[in-house]
DNA sequence: ACAAGTATGCACCTTTTGGTAAGTGCCTAG
DNA sequence: CTAGGCACTTACCAAAAGGTGCATACTTGT
């Protein structure tokens, strides 16, 4: 809560990212994956088809995909039993684990100031049916 | 560093956004964002031009277009000098402030993780060149 | 035999995002 | 009088992200 600058340990002068923050930003961007994260960090559903009906609105095409770039990532773990009929399920790792810790303050911030955001947003959906022609 | 999952204040049955950590997302989402805020954040460049110039690879377009977007999302505070050549400087609001605070701790993590990060990123890009048929 | 469930894969399309290039109005330097 | 900087704006395009729907191979339930 202070207004100084925060010691951000971002380096924009860093090869390839320009900051641990972009670095971390391209790791769960994506429009399902905080979701993802969300139920495996609370030790929700595991498996593949528990996790596609808890989230609902995912495809099966993008939730493949995402969980196959998060696990690419190295932030989840596969697990084929090889089973028939089939059986898989994804848990975090450890570095998956780190990443969720990290994500708890955003989680704070965007509940604290959910009624700001969801406020400009709405705005924004009334711009796009048209206007400010004047 | 424990391995617990951690006590995320996510809730996925909210109302528009899934989740506060959703919310957040939304508002800093966008390519140069991140830099944005940043460079704000250290109290770096605040006119237009000089944040231009800094960010390098942004053109006028988008750069307009995401700060437009912060400061309608109320993290940025636009000033116009009214002066003629034209003055305009910007710098974080308090809800700025206190989000670029939330993000010390993935700016932390993907500095802390950047080498396996960039590792990842890099094996993607080499799949893309083709490949993978076998 | 047939539908349903399991975890994906693939082709195709739409939406969103970002980028390019040019132009605006006004002022100062040469 | 032309060039350039300032802070944008606009029209047009390309790439990325996401979505839809069908297909697979096998099993269980009816």
């Amino acid at each position: 809560m202070s207004t100084e600058p925060p010691a951000t340990t971002c380096d924009p002068t860093l090869p390839g990212f320009t900051c641990g923050l972009d670095a971390t930003l391209r790791v769960i961007s994506g429009k399902w994956k905080p979701l993802i994260l969300y139920f495996l960090a609370q030790g929700g559903p595991t498996r593949y088809g528990e996790l596609r009906r808890a989230i609902r609105d995912v495809s099966d095409k993008v939730l493949i995909q995402q969980l196959k770039e998060l696990e690419a990532d190295g932030l989840v773990k596969r697990t084929d039993y090889k089973e028939v009929p089939p059986r898989v399920d994804y848990s975090l790792t450890a570095l998956g684990v780190s990443l969720a810790e990290a994500l708890v303050p955003l989680c704070t911030w965007g509940t604290e100031n959910m009624a700001a955001v969801t406020r400009v947003f709405a705005e924004r959906a009334t711009w796009s049916r048209k206007g400010a022609t004047a």
